[in-house]
DNA sequence: CCGGATCCCATCAGATACTG
DNA sequence: CAGTATCTGATGGGATCCGG
């Protein structure tokens, strides 16, 4: 993508408005917790360890407002509800993992160059 | 990367502090205008339109702090301060781009997502 | 021209308590 | 189990004024 085409057609907009929804604190954890399969709201909460009920509920609806995951209530008692990926939810695991792996590669030193900045 | 390598080594953690740093309202349209070439402080002010002179050094010293832009002064009168990419800054512009192509395939296909279930 | 300092408001996120 | 409701402190971000 090249600058000007950055500024047409809305793409700045597009990319905006999507780093907004996956840049929050929690939407790709759910994601990439997702992309190995179904999970149950309790299933969610305790592997993301540290996310409180509301968050992840408001997160999940979210990220199923937007399409990217899908939610099944299972009408028993007690209730059931599971959360999966959607086809679109999971195409944007590829990129997302792309930017993992860059932090992963990364994330030292950007930390040096904090500690050399807070030390200078 | 797995699920499993995810929560091991701290990948979890850089993940989220990468997200959190590019995820902002404006790190990546001035990593994005950087990718170009170095830019002095009015001309990415105008570029963006919308940010506020605050926000605009904000984004910019976090950038600093982080290592993917560089900040060079030039001590004449009036002043002149030009900012450009490191090599950290433009390793990162990739799988930018790529979450960038990613949000303008699918954002018509979300906002229909949303248009759903905000009907619904 | 660049940006620091301050004020102020809107939104966010955690904790807690309650419900079908 | 899977949420909702409410309160409260934290954070984000704009406007404005000031200085080198």
């Amino acid at each position: 993508m090249t600058l000007d085409s950055l500024h047409t057609a809305g793409r700045c907009g597009a990319v905006s408005g999507v780093l907004s929804r996956i840049g929050d604190k929690w939407s790709v954890l759910i994601v990439m917790l997702l992309s190995t399969g179904p999970r149950r709201f309790s299933e969610l909460k305790r592997a993301i360890g540290g996310i409180s009920q509301r968050m992840l509920t408001l997160s999940l609806r979210g990220l199923e407002r937007d399409g990217l995951v899908k939610r099944t209530v299972f009408p028993t008692v007690p209730p059931r509800v599971d959360y999966e990926l959607t086809d679109l939810g999971r195409s944007l695991c590829e990129p997302v993992q792309a930017i993992g792996t860059w932090a992963f590669e990364n994330y030292a030193e950007i930390e040096r160059a904090r500690a050399r900045y807070d030390a200078g």
